[in-house]
RNA sequence: GGGGCGGUAGCUCAAUUGGUUAGAGUCCUGGACUGUCGAUCCAGUGGUUGCGGGUUCGAGUCCCGUCCGCCUCGCCA
């Protein structure tokens, strides 16, 4: 076999005059008959040209070549000069060719399913680059992906390991935790009918590690959530996770933001500055979302008391429920943008929210116009002062329950961005969200749920408001939130057992269960536990920031589909019988499943 | 679990109110061409219209069911 000595595409004006090997596939061939072939050869580091000179027709070396085709595996021996033809452009290996004088064809290949071609990359149905993901990820964009992802793990990995963290890893096989997402379940051969489950996070392990002294753990490790895929969420995802002790808030917010800085130092050459520090009350009530994304303003306003002075049925409706509020949000020069088509769909599209519509009003030099302006007589200077409305503005609300009204309007802020292109790309928009309640009411089951986990521990000053009022309790956890998108989220966490034990009655797990389900890390506690904090990164998400897409499949070399499938392993599948018996494991289908 | 969109040649798509032999580009096969570069030109192979039923003289097209993909609500401590 010839024996590669450079990357094709990695050759440059420096290498003219070598006698140089390169191996890779064929991108594309240009067959000019009697005279020349050429070859794009491409390996990891790009594309170059392969040229061969036809003039002798019989020899060994011609007739291979004039068989290559498409994605065909080869080597060649070459003298690398400049290009006869003029330079391309459009190559970074653009301004030279290797002249050909041996061929080797290590494999052939058959007629492939898929070019790996960008620019046709998005046209080809998402299931075929799945089923056939070797060849997608022979793509130029997909293998610079693949690194990016390398170089955000191996900083993360060197940032920390220069500020004392030690990787540690923890089991995969573990017991199923209640709360939170469903879990994977791994049936277990030794102990009939007793489970393991996948991890949803390292938490507690991490927590133990704290206990143990570590210190400063860091770990990147999968985790497992057996709910529904999105565009940016699969069941099967990698989070940088990391604990320290002996810290207070601040301390974990410097040593994280200390990282989000070199990410982008190191991957983009971006430097982000300071990162702004933005209450979650804030967040929502000025955002509508606890990810806000600061690359616009239109920023949202209450004006739930001046609603009240109206006779719009709306706003009386939605003031009469339970914690109702009426939500503006002034759009500059929107009465201009904001076409008729637009805002009826706004009105459609809001009730995936829950929300009964969205009320629109222009200000235009007669004042109030359009849609709901008729109600806004009694108010129209107020709401004009509270807005800061000028001529040409056009105002949406959003009017119901807190909670719906907020995060209908924090939608629809999101949705205005995009479609009036008002999200100036290229630029990054950092900050920490802090000062999340500790619960969130559950009106369902009548119960306190977690906002982030139970083992959050309040802020320092909110241990009155734990006992006395669960709801107002503030707690010591923080979201870093970029563009939009959360990612990163931790906190402090309780390293007192009366604490903990506290705080899983609020939750309404009573003593007996806290022992049963989490009794190890009680008794940790106990034993000595140092104050701690951490923070888990979402390394899918951040590499798509990095990478710019927003398919977190183009972010995982084998993800899987919206059903959870591997179209190329066709994962899930049946196990043998002989398994299901040792397992003592016996299947129900609900129907009759079709062999494939 | 709910909603929306989609599935026609290896790939990307077209096909009039339901109407003749389901077309085009690309890939592939063969040929032409002495500096191409998403090469070009000529010719050709290639189809169970996702699958199963139904309506009809006639179904890619209409109806029912089902599978698959994407987006989304719920869900994601």
């Amino acid at each position: 076999m010839l024996k590669r000595t450079h990357m094709c595409g990695d050759l440059r004006d420096e290498h003219i005059g070598e006698t140089v090997v390169v191996a890779g596939w064929v991108n594309t061939y240009r067959d000019q008959g009697k005279g020349l072939l050429f070859i794009d050869l491409r390996d990891r580091a790009g594309i170059g040209q392969v040229v061969f000179d036809l003039e002798d027709a019989n020899s060994d070396v011609v007739q291979a070549a004039r068989m290559l085709r498409r994605e065909d595996v080869i080597a060649a021996r070459g003298v690398v000069r400049t290009r006869v033809g003029g330079p391309n452009p459009k190559l970074a290996t653009g301004t030279i060719e290797v002249m050909a004088t041996e061929l080797e064809v290590l494999n052939k290949t058959e007629t492939p399913p898929i070019l790996p071609d960008d620019y046709e990359a998005s046209k080809i149905a998402p299931e075929k680059r799945l089923q056939y993901r070797y060849i997608d990820l022979r793509r130029p964009r997909m293998q610079q992906i693949l690194r990016t992802r390398h170089e955000v793990a191996r900083t993360a990995r060197t940032y920390f390991a220069e500020h004392g963290f030690i990787e540690v890893e923890t089991p995969c096989l573990i017991k199923t935790t209640p709360e939170g997402a469903r879990d994977f379940v791994v049936p277990s051969r030794s102990y009939p009918g007793q489970w393991y489950a996948l991890p949803q996070s390292p938490q507690i392990f991490k927590q133990i590690l704290m206990v143990s002294g570590c210190d400063r753990y860091l770990q990147i490790v999968r985790c497992f959530r057996d709910e529904d895929p999105r565009a940016d969420r699969q069941a099967e995802f990698t989070q940088i996770d990391l604990e320290m002790s002996f810290v207070d808030r601040d301390d974990v917010m410097a040593m994280m933001g200390g990282l989000a800085k070199r990410l982008w130092k190191e991957v983009l050459d971006v430097e982000l500055g300071e990162i702004p520090v933005l209450s979650y009350h804030d967040a929502m009530e000025r955002y509508g979302i606890d990810r806000p994304d600061l690359r616009f303003g239109l920023e949202i306003e209450d004006v739930s008391d001046l609603a009240a002075k109206t006779d719009f049925k709306v706003f009386q409706d939605a003031l009469a429920k339970d914690r109702g509020v009426v939500k503006a949000m002034r759009v500059p020069g929107g009465a201009e943008k904001l076409t008729r088509k637009l805002t009826d769909d706004y009105t459609k599209w809001i009730r995936t929210f829950r929300a009964g519509g969205v009320p629109v009003v222009k200000l235009t030099a007669n004042g109030f116009e359009t849609g709901i302006a008729k109600f806004l007589g009694p108010i129209a200077d107020a709401l004009r002062e509270r807005l800061e409305l000028e001529e040409g503005d056009t105002v949406l609300f959003t009017a119901d329950t807190w909670s719906i009204a907020t995060k209908a309007i924090g939608e629809l802020r999101n949705r205005v961005a995009r479609d009036l292109d008002l999200v100036e790309e290229g630029t990054w928009k950092m900050l920490w969200v802090v000062d999340f309640p500790m619960f969130e009411r559950d009106e369902d089951q009548e119960r306190w749920v977690a906002l982030h986990h139970p083992f959050t521990a309040p802020r320092t000053d909110q241990f009155d408001e734990l006992e006395r009022a669960p709801g107002e309790c503030i707690s010591a956890a923080y979201d870093l939130v970029c563009n939009g998108s959360e990612i990163a989220g931790g906190s402090i966490r309780i390293h007192r057992p009366d604490v903990q034990r506290k705080v899983f009655e609020l939750l309404g797990i009573g003593a007996e269960e806290a022992e049963q389900k989490f009794g190890f890390l009680l008794k940790a506690l106990r034993f000595g536990a140092p104050p701690h904090g951490g923070i888990a990164f979402g390394l899918d998400r951040l590499v798509m920031l990095l990478a710019g897409t927003d398919d977190i499949k183009d972010v995982i070399a084998f993800p899987k589909t919206q059903t959870g499938q591997d179209l190329m392993t066709e994962a899930p599948a049946p196990v043998d019988a002989e398994q299901l018996e040792e397992l003592h494991v016996r299947v129900v289908v609900p129907e009759v499943v079709e062999p494939v």
